[in-house]
DNA sequence: AGCACGCCGACT
DNA sequence: GTCGGCGTGCTC
């Protein structure tokens, strides 16, 4: 195999990319390659390097192959071991530098967002006592008890670690009294890596391949039996598992280690791979006939595909319009090309559907990436994509980042969904990636939505993304009707309960005809919050300073936030009243006024407290699917790809949960997720019903979405976006200060504001409107964290002046003084202001 | 982040 | 003296 072409030249040196956690040591640190491994070291390599005054040995990138040295050469230490020899190609590491400019972020982040973070390794130190050192002597050494201490656990265990130490001793600067015992040749200090992937081996057999084989065999003895019995089948098979062997011919250990002593028979160890999706059993399937929009929608992209040129496209395609037999028409031409595809989906778990229709369609080239996958399985399949085994990847957001050596496309399904933009550093939209990618492989960009973003539904309109529509369903079944119900209405019939009265009679009618029904409502728990109803005290979570939600199933409350749990308080913990009153509604408590109202149907319930348990979304889905399940509740998690022929009514409880929060794409959101849920109704050859409840029916968030009139959305609220400068019409920044010390956060995001001011004056970038804070964050104490945020609105022009502005002020400014114990983190364009 | 170095107060 | 906490500055 060829490492990118450098193993002609010697290679004497690199530059690493270090990986720990400071940000003081983001830089590209200059390594020399030692004679042994000049032919293995290549552009991409993860290696060993010792860092820093102690030599410790950590886990480093090669980003960079260098002739001259910019340092003193004597400063210069040697590269320890080479881990992978190439783990990232020339264009992993280009897109790296890219995301270390755009999102403000550390070079070793970039890298390890991108690489499967199994791989990473995790140092240990352990400390042994030198084999010269007999009990008897010590006394001549002249030691301190505290050193005599030390040396006595070493008596009675050969090795500590340094993390056993200093539970053991119970304070934290131990290394002066190592390093006091190694300087008199006492004790001695190595330093070991560890990987987090635990590698799971098999052993093959297989015949050996030595000249004297025949002969051998020869001198078995007659009464080997067993033995010739294998022999006889290794000549046949060209390999078999210890495993598969042990139990299909009743095999003894001892027989098989005593072929392999003779020279006989060789045992291999070889890395297992894990199958995450072994268990799925998968029929194969054809290419549709297609209708007339999907195959000119086909028509547009393929000339691009032939191309080999940038070209991205936006398929603005109400649901059910069948893009996804495009998306595989598409990738099949890419294959014919050999090159590969990415396809992104929103999250994975509710897309075993699509996965199953791609490994129908396209078989083993297709893998899966996805958060759920264990750590090992996701270094598998992370491998065998860069092994050129895949040609086809699926995943999550992170799967933008599959390293393909020859990429054809990538295709973002729902490409509106929020998941795609990264809530941790480096905080990536996998948009951007995707883009960025596709420039640098002269490859397809293929967006599909039913309610693209207004960002890029704007790009559409302008010509920057090729516009394609399908406007009508794949089985001419009309798009489901949507009612709207005024909630106020209800309230002055006199009902009270959260049902409307169509809704009620909807179910019950959909019960009769034993069609299925899905409700849905954006929140979990029971109750939202909790109240005294005497001094009006709302119990909040003690680290988050949010409200905390009432479960039944589990008699407590819990904040969504963090996790912390607690019992359901009977007083107020502030003013000890007896009145404690739960307010707001939960998909919990939907649940049981569902069985309370029909208590004959069968209902079942699917948000992020019932599927915490592997299996059990995907066993409730298989449950609903046959038909033993006639009303599914749940949250965002059922909005999203669901396809069940017999739902013919969806109602959706509170449609303006939402609609007014400080969230200048409230009204966005909100048409999407009435747009989407209404998709789940009607897919079959029924037609479908939707009842949506509001209190704001008049809204034009929801008043459009009545007709799926995603145009007239777009329309009245890229108005609102020019008016207000929002995106698309500027680009924000928001930057997060946290620390332990409220005081200390204020005045550290104060200070960076002031200088932020002053510089936008010197670089003459106007400043009305431009810097909206610091105030505190909306969640402004997280796990005792105190937040506070600013935001900064700017004309996309002026963006990168204020991320230098922004680096100047971290880095360089003599008033980073304020900044001490304090974690500032930016979002770059980001996706709530919440 | 580690690690060393240096300063300082507490404790034999 | 010696030990250990704590602040500072550097890491190819």
């Amino acid at each position: 195999m060829s490492h990118g072409g450098n193993s002609m030249e010697k290679i004497e040196f690199v530059k690493v990319i270090v990986n720990n956690k400071s940000k003081k040591t983001d830089m590209e640190y200059t390594y020399r390659v030692p004679k042994v491994l000049e032919d293995k070291i290549n552009l991409g390599s993860r290696v060993i390097i010792p860092f820093g005054k102690g030599n410790k040995l950590i886990e480093g990138f090669v980003v960079d192959i260098v002739n001259l040295v910019d340092i003193d050469n004597d400063k210069i230490k040697y590269i320890n071991e080479i881990v992978d020899d190439t783990i990232l190609s020339k264009e992993l590491i280009g897109l790296c530098r890219w995301m270390k400019e755009k999102y403000m972020c550390r070079f070793i982040d970039a890298i390890q967002c991108i690489t499967p973070t199994g791989a990473s390794l995790k140092s240990k130190r352990t400390i042994t006592l030198c084999n010269n050192v007999k009990e008897q002597f010590l006394y001549n050494y002249k030691l301190s008890d505290k050193q005599n201490e030390l040396i006595k656990i070493l008596l009675e265990r050969k090795s500590v670690t340094e993390d056993f130490l200093k539970r053991y001793l119970g304070y934290k600067d131990i290394n002066r009294l190592i390093k006091s015992l190694e300087e008199k040749n006492i004790v001695t200090v190595r330093d070991s890596l560890k990987s987090n992937v635990n590698k799971t081996f098999e052993k093959i057999i297989k015949l050996s391949d030595r000249e004297d084989l025949s002969f051998l065999i020869n001198k078995l003895s007659k009464r080997a039996k067993k033995q010739r019995e294998i022999l006889m089948y290794l000549s046949k098979h060209n390999q078999v598992e210890w495993s598969k062997l042990r139990k299909q011919m009743d095999v003894a250990t001892n027989t098989i280690n005593s072929l392999a002593s003779k020279g006989l028979i060789e045992i291999i160890m070889v890395q297992k791979r894990r199958e995450p999706y072994e268990y799925m059993r998968i029929s194969s399937t054809e290419p549709l006939t297609l209708t007339k929009e999907q195959s000119n929608a086909i028509d547009q992209i393929i000339p691009y595909i032939y191309q080999n040129t940038y070209k991205p496209f936006l398929i603005h395609g109400v649901t059910g319009s069948g893009k996804t037999e495009v998306y595989m028409q598409l990738i099949d031409k890419i294959l014919k090309q050999s090159k590969e595809a990415i396809v992104l989906v929103p999250e994975i778990a509710l897309t075993s559907q699509m996965i199953e229709r791609f490994k129908g369609r396209f078989g083993d080239v297709v893998a899966v990436l996805h958060s759920r996958l264990s750590l090992g399985e996701r270094y598998d399949e992370w491998n065998r994509i860069k092994k050129g085994e895949v040609k086809i990847v699926i995943g999550a957001r992170s799967a933008v980042f599959a390293p393909f050596r020859n990429l054809g496309m990538i295709i973002i399904d729902e490409e509106h969904e929020y998941t795609y933009k990264s809530e941790y550093s480096p905080k990536y939209h996998a948009i951007d990636v995707a883009k960025y990618r596709c420039q640098m492989n002269n490859a397809v960009l293929l967006l599909g939505s039913a309610t693209p973003s207004i960002e890029s539904y704007m790009k559409a309109e302008k010509g920057e993304y090729c516009k394609i529509q399908m406007m009508s369903r794949f089985n001419n079944n009309p798009l489901p009707k949507i009612e709207i119900v005024d909630m106020r209405n209800e309230l002055n019939k006199g009902n009270k309960s959260i049902f409307s009265e169509s809704l009620y009679n909807g179910i019950k009618e959909n019960l009769n005809k034993e069609e299925q029904i899905i409700l849905f409502l954006n929140r979990r728990g029971y109750s939202t919050f909790i109240s005294c109803r005497n001094c009006g005290y709302v119990v909040k979570c003690p680290h988050c300073e949010i409200s905390l939600t009432y479960h039944v199933n589990s008699n407590d409350v819990s904040c969504h936030y963090c996790g912390f749990t607690r019992n359901p308080p009977t007083i107020c913990p502030e003013c000890r009243s007896k009145y404690i009153k739960y307010f707001g509604v939960g998909t919990e408590k939907i649940e049981n006024l569902t069985k309370k109202y029909f208590p004959k149907a069968k209902v079942a319930r699917l948000d992020l407290d019932t599927t915490s348990k592997k299996g059990v979304m995907d066993r409730t889905l298989d449950e609903f699917k046959k038909g033993k399940i006639d009303i599914l509740i749940g949250t965002q998690m059922i909005a999203k790809g669901l396809d069940f022929p017999n739902v013919t009514l969806v109602g959706v409880i509170a449609a303006d949960t939402n609609l007014n929060l400080p969230d200048f794409r409230a009204g966005e959101k909100t048409f999407q997720l009435i747009t989407q849920v209404a998709g789940r109704a009607g897919r079959g050859n029924k037609i479908g019903r939707v009842i949506v409840q509001t209190y704001e029916p008049e809204h034009f968030a929801i008043k459009t979405s009545k007709n799926h009139d995603y145009i007239s959305f777009y329309k009245q609220e890229i108005m609102l976006r020019e008016e207000f400068i929002y995106p698309p019409y500027s680009n924000l920044i928001n930057i997060i200060f946290s620390g332990k010390k409220e005081n200390d956060v204020i005045k550290a995001a104060n200070c960076f504001a002031n200088i932020m001011k002053e510089k936008l004056m010197e670089y003459k970038i106007k400043c009305n409107e431009t810097i909206l804070g610091p105030h505190p964050a909306p969640l402004s104490k997280i796990k005792q964290k105190y937040r506070w945020q600013m935001i900064i609105k700017s004309k996309p022009v002026d963006q990168n002046k204020i991320k230098g502005i922004i680096n100047y002020i971290r880095f360089e400014s003599n008033e980073n003084y304020f900044f001490k114990n304090i974690n500032i983190s930016v979002d770059i364009d980001p996706y709530s202001m919440l």
